[in-house]
DNA sequence: TACATAATTAGACTAAATCTAATTTTTGTT
DNA sequence: AACAAAAATTAGATTTAGTCTAATTATGTA
């Protein structure tokens, strides 16, 4: 299970001639460690509890860098762009009553095979969203 | 294939004790008739091109109204909310550069079974999104 | 046709995200 | 340790998406 990690993005800035900054090391940090979803506000907020004074724009880029460099996913679940530090093929679990989105490991899904489809599209990959009842709200 | 009817839409809003309007009509007309999956902007526009003066709060109420109703589908692509009329159980298939959104019908995915969850979470249902290179990009 | 109710509208407003120009920080080099 | 070049950050303005409110207008029923 792989994940958004310190070192990976440190040898990529690095790679890319950017430059590491307090800024870039408390959102990465956070995103390590949170088990959810966030937005990009929640990122916001926890990264200046931690870290004050990192701004709405360096947030901004700094997860659109992200996104751009496939260290994290972009998940629209609940009406709001939400960022996914979970970067192994998995999927996602939506509660219909509470709106919490849980990961689920792509082997937790038991068998899927999909295509070749009727266009003839080439298939990279897939993501499953499954839609319910979690186990709290049961 | 159900997508989104005239007669549906008229027969629910009877039995809610709504109005059919010619705002509401143009737009449910417009989504029957499109084979793509519109942004709210695009609805306003499409439907005042067709039908002047129907403004942008109506359209996202009507919007929201159907979808509430499950008589269309969100769908976040591209960066954008998007609205599917297509309401059968199908999946999406996303070209990864043109950023197209193809349907794709249940039966044309192959075998897929879901479940049972490692969490206990009760599955009402599920939605796959291919991502790939559509036939036109290769 | 008149009435009660619901829908639409303009325009203000909120929220999410981006842009710009100026300042500050980082990092490699000496 | 200090310098310079390049990149990042910032405040604040701006854009874009979506919602709200109060007033007007349309719908459906009798």
């Amino acid at each position: 299970m792989a994940r958004l990690d310190y070192k990976t993005v440190a040898a990529m800035v690095d790679g890319y001639g950017l430059k590491m900054t307090p800024q870039r090391r408390a959102i990465v940090e956070y995103l390590q460690t949170c088990t959810d979803h966030p937005t990009a506000d929640e990122v916001l907020t926890a990264v200046n509890d931690k870290f004050p004074m990192t701004s709405r724009p360096t947030v901004y880029n700094t997860l659109n860098w992200l996104k751009g460099s496939g260290l994290v996913n972009e998940v629209y679940e609940g009406g709001a762009v939400r960022y996914d530090p979970n970067t192994s093929p998995h999927h996602h679990f939506v509660c219909r009553r509470c709106g919490i989105v849980e990961d689920i490991d792509s082997e937790s899904v038991g068998e899927v095979s999909i295509g070749p489809l009727p266009g003839f599209q080439k298939i990279e990959n897939f993501q499953v969203t499954i839609r319910g009842i979690c186990l709290k709200c049961q």
